[in-house]
DNA sequence: TTGTGTTTTACGACCTCC
DNA sequence: GGAGGTCGTAAAACACAA
């Protein structure tokens, strides 16, 4: 039913996948995308949970060489993430001790856990494991898993490779879910800003005030790495 | 419990771009 | 041709009311 070949670069399928384009250049929806200019000095996008200057950010997310686009409208600087939520609210602790790991958010990971709790039994030890099998249909990602690329996905709805190669390594997940991860989640995104654009205009017809997500419109979603739709979105979802 | 609705992984099909 | 994009969907995992 399904196909096992899955896993590719588990096995090397993209080993050394270095193309040259970046897809927020190249696709359509690219006419939604503007470059702009980024200085990132630093890692000022989700305040609530990492201080560059003192938390783990500074040494995962040290500066970013690797940037180059984000969503319309928004600027990093002014784009404050606002992990809203209680369970993305937790306070990274200072980046676990010595060992390369730049992903220990502990207190974070046990915040972000307060409404979900997956099986242990299935917890992903997917390193390089297939992940659709008969017994496997699919693992659940580990709060830890999820906090990150979620951190990553308020950074930039579109992950770079190298920024997918640091997370995978960082996450003990493939190149591939990590991928996976970001289009399922802006498709995700993309089905949050439908509804509510779809309630906006409800709201609308039914009552005589005012929309209240002016302007906000599917398609720009894109606005901002701290737009209040996703800050919603995220504290909807966690 | 259990039935039901929602969310989360993962994939295939198809598209665009280089 | 190969990479990654969206879209639609399957099925597991989960939440929650009855």
């Amino acid at each position: 039913m399904y196909s096992t070949h899955l896993s590719e670069e588990d096995t090397g399928m993209y080993p050394n996948s270095q193309s040259a384009r970046h897809p927020a250049q190249a696709l359509s929806l690219n006419s939604q995308y503007i470059p702009p200019p980024y200085d990132f000095s630093g890692y000022p996008h989700v305040p609530g949970v990492g201080d560059p200057s003192t938390s783990a950010w500074n040494c995962i997310y040290s500066p970013r060489d690797e940037f180059p686009y984000s969503f319309p409208g928004s600027s990093p600087s002014a784009g404050q993430v606002s992990y809203t939520s209680p369970e993305l609210s937790g306070t990274p602790t200072a980046a676990g001790g010595g060992s390369f790991n730049p992903y220990s958010f502990i207190s974070a990971q046990e915040t972000f856990s307060s409404r979900r709790r997956p099986h242990e039994s299935i917890r992903p030890s997917i390193t390089g494991g297939k992940t659709r099998t008969k017994d496997k249909y699919r693992v659940v990602y580990t709060d830890h898993q999820r906090l990150e690329l979620e951190k990553e996905f308020q950074y930039n709805r579109y992950i770079t490779m190298r920024r997918k190669t640091e997370l995978s390594l960082a996450l003990s997940l493939s190149e591939r879910q990590v991928k996976i991860w970001f289009q399922n989640r802006r498709a995700k995104e993309r089905k949050i800003n439908r509804k509510k654009l779809q309630n906006s205009q409800q709201a609308s017809t039914t009552t005589p005030t005012p929309p209240v997500l002016g302007g906000l419109t599917d398609a720009h979603i894109t606005t901002s790495p701290s737009s209040n739709i996703l800050s919603d979105a995220i504290s909807e979802e966690y």
